[in-house]
DNA sequence: GCCCAATGTAAACAGTGATTACAAAAATAT
DNA sequence: ATATTTTTGTAATCACTGTTTACATTGGGC
């Protein structure tokens, strides 16, 4: 589906089938749902046999645990380039603006990669998986950024000193800001920067 | 899986073959995921032929429609009961409570019906299957509790005349908890009052 | 009582996840 | 360098799925 027979393949190993695997579905993932995403086509489109993949992956929840492990590095990049983690705010409208980026980056990535992004947080897949350290791991990882941006603010005094339950609130607005946006363009909403007012609601909301 | 075998009927008709598969499919719901259900079990355990289904629903996808539909409807339902329509707040420590009793209401019913409530707000499911006008019009149904709650704290001077973008806020924010408070339990968040807590700070973000 | 639309059945199709027994190649030890 | 072991592939097979088709049964309206 996502892209045709890709490699001709002469030698019998194909050499990094595990990884060609996970590419192939976050590439499926970008034009189509990728939980529905077939071992067996992939294969095919590998040019591998169907038996092949289980000598990488146990199971297809297997795959999609991966997929969704590959889409919080790509999440965390995102705020990598957001918030560049060696930079601090200067004032306080810096610390607002980079808390908005910071959000905005976690809308764009949801809205850009719907498919992944609910196989990320998908209960059923990774966290209801036997050993969710790794992939609770990385979302912790993520989470860095947040309470640092957070931190941020507080040194500013546009909010009080953060806590977890704080944190938890901004996470919280963010994500279902991104679970909901695509609905809320479908309805019309005051036009400008409408991501970014609701982000700086947060800031309200803690002040 | 949800339950054995169910009806050994004697006539050739079914009699009402269409809503005994949604609420086979609400009750596979309860324990397990719903968009996996098979539709070859489910007629099985109805004791019905897998072609039977096809009277009813033209396409596997068809079904999980209605199903989200219904979950609209129950969550309607628990809104009803924790805002009774024809009821208004008294003062403004009542529209308080009562904006917060909503919110209490959808996180639980997204948490009791975790695997519903994926399935309802699956963006590839009823937003991209064609006329998406009947499902959408229950949600806004639903969105009616929220507008008129806002409104009572409005006019207890509580928050600033409602407008599309702070309902839109609003419901983002009962939303995106909805859909981590699960998460949430798992990190040690400050104890009691959690939910509560944090659907107050909408009030505070649109003061 | 007859006809017809609605609703069921049975059998088939292609496609799927997964397992198994076996083959080829790469890595490693001698 | 050769033998052995581990890794990675293949081919065939299993039970199951969604869906379609041709055919049977039924209940309601004339």
């Amino acid at each position: 589906m996502p892209f045709a027979k890709i490699s001709q393949r002469t030698t019998h190993h194909h050499g990094n089938l595990r990884e060609a695997l996970i590419d192939y579905a976050i590439a499926a993932a970008r034009e189509g749902i990728v939980d529905r995403l077939s071992l067996r086509q992939a294969s095919r489109d590998l040019g591998v046999s169907p038996g092949a993949a289980y000598r990488h992956f146990a199971v297809r929840q297997e795959l999609m645990h991966a997929v969704a492990q590959r889409g919080f590095d790509m999440l965390a990049q995102r705020f990598e380039v957001a918030l560049p983690f060696n930079s601090t705010a200067q004032d306080a409208g810096d610390a607002r603006a980079r808390f908005i980026a910071l959000g905005q980056a976690y809308v764009d990535f949801a809205q850009e990669n719907r498919s992944l992004w609910r196989l990320m947080f998908d209960p059923y897949g990774l966290l209801a998986c036997g050993e969710k350290t790794a992939e609770v791991g990385a979302r912790a990882a993520t989470y860095e950024w947040l309470a640092k941006s957070l931190q941020e603010l507080a040194d500013h005094a546009l909010i009080a000193p953060p806590t977890a339950g704080s944190q938890f609130f901004a996470w919280t607005v963010i994500h279902g800001l991104s679970d909901l946006y695509d609905a809320a363009v479908s309805q019309d909403l005051p036009d400008s920067h409408r991501v970014a007012h609701h982000v700086a609601l947060i800031i309200e909301a803690l002040g």
